[in-house]
DNA sequence: AATTGTTTTGTATGCGCTTACATGTATTAA
DNA sequence: TTAATACATGTAAGCGCATACAAAACAATT
């Protein structure tokens, strides 16, 4: 019995070789033993042991080729020897860098903004920086309670998603000469930083590969507009293209939800059971249209023949499903490299491009198609 | 025409009221006008403000009680008055706290880790601490370098994924008495703080309710096991149900991969593909079990009755499938709250139950049947 | 009213580091 | 060789706060 249709293209998978691991097994190649109850050893302690000042013990570990490479070398043997960890808050306080940055992010939740934020975290780790992170449950009041509880933690800056915030967050960052960039959006006329890409004009492209497909009777399930940026400027971008194909949607035809697959369901079946439902459902985002195409999938209708379905922002889900989903690509990775690029190179006293547009890209797929 | 079959049976979605919202609203209350290049207000400019001395400043602050309510009341006043923030820095260089907890996890990709790190987050921060979030790659090793750069920031305590990590981070945090918690595991013989679950044991249910189905030929797709002891004990757990049913796996049975959807479809083909197939797959996490799905549904593979599908970690999108995922579900959000609590009562000088386990729950849904 | 005990407030030190400035040493040019 | 210069290191002054201890104010008791 060969269940199998189609030959296997590549190999992902390794074979397992277990029972090998043990729980507790042993990587580590150095034990410290140190008294617990013993005081950390503090600069001035490894200056003692290398016989020099805690100025060169500094200089070392902040600008190493200030010093000769004989007593850097005997202070960074000290520091060994002694396990010398810097202490963070007295170098902050004495500095006034904490060289920590803070972000506020709707949530961790589907995904959605995972790649961006383990790019942006992985860059600040390469430049030494820590990520401070916090989610704000899409509440701007809650976002700017997060900005302020940031900005008391001392962060050298912040990263926020959208465009759309309260004004004091602003206020707030620039009295503190806190350097800010704002990233998932994009906008050539944005007064403030900002890395991402053009959401209004990114979803104009769906409608109109929709409607050059034939398609005349569409709906849309989009994210809560108030208070998102990016779900009002999809939502509005797909309108305003529908608009000059001479395509007005009745109200009915757009529902607006949560970012939830379930409610994306729902969505989608409200649709499906219009009088004159549409041929193609336009998604603001890859989890509506995840749920909106699993619907169609317990109900039996067919996708695309009988329903064409359009996501938004690629999730890594999408192209696996089946049909696979049509949806905007976006490159979150790099978004979250150049987010933290701009803040790095903010801090070292640089001025690097205030808005950073990146490209997007219909990826054209199997869940649309001509209507019948 | 009406391509809708059945009855919606609740409406999660709101209509749109849109155009009413543009960039740039202003939900502030409250504008600060203060001159950025003027210093920050200290605490001693709110002493002098308040005619109090730094200290009474400060008490009122960290022990409001212990201030008589006139003074507190005009202290407070002068805090308003000059926007007063303290200075993190220098509050946790003389308190010897940063009141900044750390988190190692492997991912945040797949959403696998986002409820529990985003319940673990919430509660931090209702105890007015904030988070400090690091990814490890699944590298136990690159782990120890972020627990060590937690250290360095001075972090008050730690939350790890897993029970199984280098030596070396225990001895330095133990070295500091910094409190840590370990969690999405659990054993009652572990020697360190943990909250969350036995994956052995709930691991071991999913072959037993298959057998009572009447499967008897089995496969597995499993994490990579080195170094995850939460892919290890949930294969090993499994693996062990099988052979108290007198069921031993060959080695191609078992396929590891990494948590990614791709992967998980691959490790299916190649599965389906055997001279002899399974008629039920196991895989050791829904995003693996997710792909299982699609791969069958993209190969015209029909689940449950050519295959059996379970999953593990019952992800949002699981419930969905059409078939629905059989999942292990586990309370990530609670194991979030108790892990934060627990470090947070650890801090306040407490001495909270250091091992806690949390209820699973298989959830039969429609991806598991008899075999034919 | 005097005494004792309790609560509230002030004084002053130091947390551990960075950095401006002073000093000392090596290097170069004249 | 000497003076001028560049470079390396040390000295010492805070950074802004918490807190031990001292002092003062207040309350309770006699």
């Amino acid at each position: 019995m060969k269940l199998y249709k189609q030959a296997p293209k590549r190999n992902l998978c390794k074979r397992i070789h277990f029972y090998r691991c043990t729980i507790g097994h042993d990587v580590s190649k150095e034990i410290i033993t140190l008294n617990p109850s013993s005081k950390l050893a503090t600069q001035g302690d490894v200056a003692k042991a290398a016989g020099v000042s805690t100025a060169t013990v500094s200089r070392v570990i902040n600008q190493p080729n200030s010093v000769r490479a004989g007593v850097r070398q005997r202070v960074q043997a000290a520091i060994e020897e002694l396990h010398y960890v810097a202490d963070a808050a007295a170098r902050a306080l004495a500095s006034k860098r904490s060289r920590c940055i803070g972000a506020v992010i709707p949530t961790l939740a589907n995904a959605i903004f995972a790649d961006g934020i383990e790019a942006f975290e992985s860059s600040l780790n390469h430049a030494s920086f820590s990520l401070m992170l916090t989610t704000s449950g899409y509440d701007s009041q809650h976002e700017l309670t997060q900005v302020r509880t940031l900005i008391e933690r001392g962060v050298d800056a912040v990263m926020l998603v959208g465009l759309n915030h309260d004004p004091l967050i602003y206020t707030l960052l620039q009295q503190r000469n806190i350097p800010y960039v704002l990233t998932w959006a994009y906008s050539s006329d944005c007064p403030h930083p900002c890395v991402g890409f053009n959401n209004y004009d990114a979803a104009k492209l769906i409608p109109l590969e929709l409607t050059s497909l034939g398609h005349q009777k569409f709906a849309i399930i989009s994210g809560i507009s108030q208070g998102n940026d990016r779900a009002f400027d999809r939502l509005k971008g797909m309108c305003d293209a529908l608009a000059t194909q001479g395509i007005s949607l009745p109200q009915d035809a757009i529902i607006e939800c949560n970012y939830e697959i379930e409610a994306g369901r729902a969505a989608c079946r409200a649709l499906l059971q219009l009088p004159s439902p549409p041929t193609a459902i336009m998604c603001s985002n890859d989890v509506l249209a995840a749920g909106a195409l699993l619907e169609c999938q317990a109900c039996g209708v067919e996708v695309p023949s009988q329903v064409s379905i359009a996501g938004f922002d690629d999730l890594a889900l999408s192209a696996n499903f089946t049909p696979s989903l049509t949806t905007m690509h976006i490159p979150f990775k790099l978004m979250g490299q150049r987010a933290a690029q701009y803040l790095i190179d903010r801090l070292a006293g640089a001025t690097p491009e205030p808005q950073q547009e990146l490209n997007v890209e219909l990826r054209l797929r199997q869940s649309t198609a001509a209507p019948k």
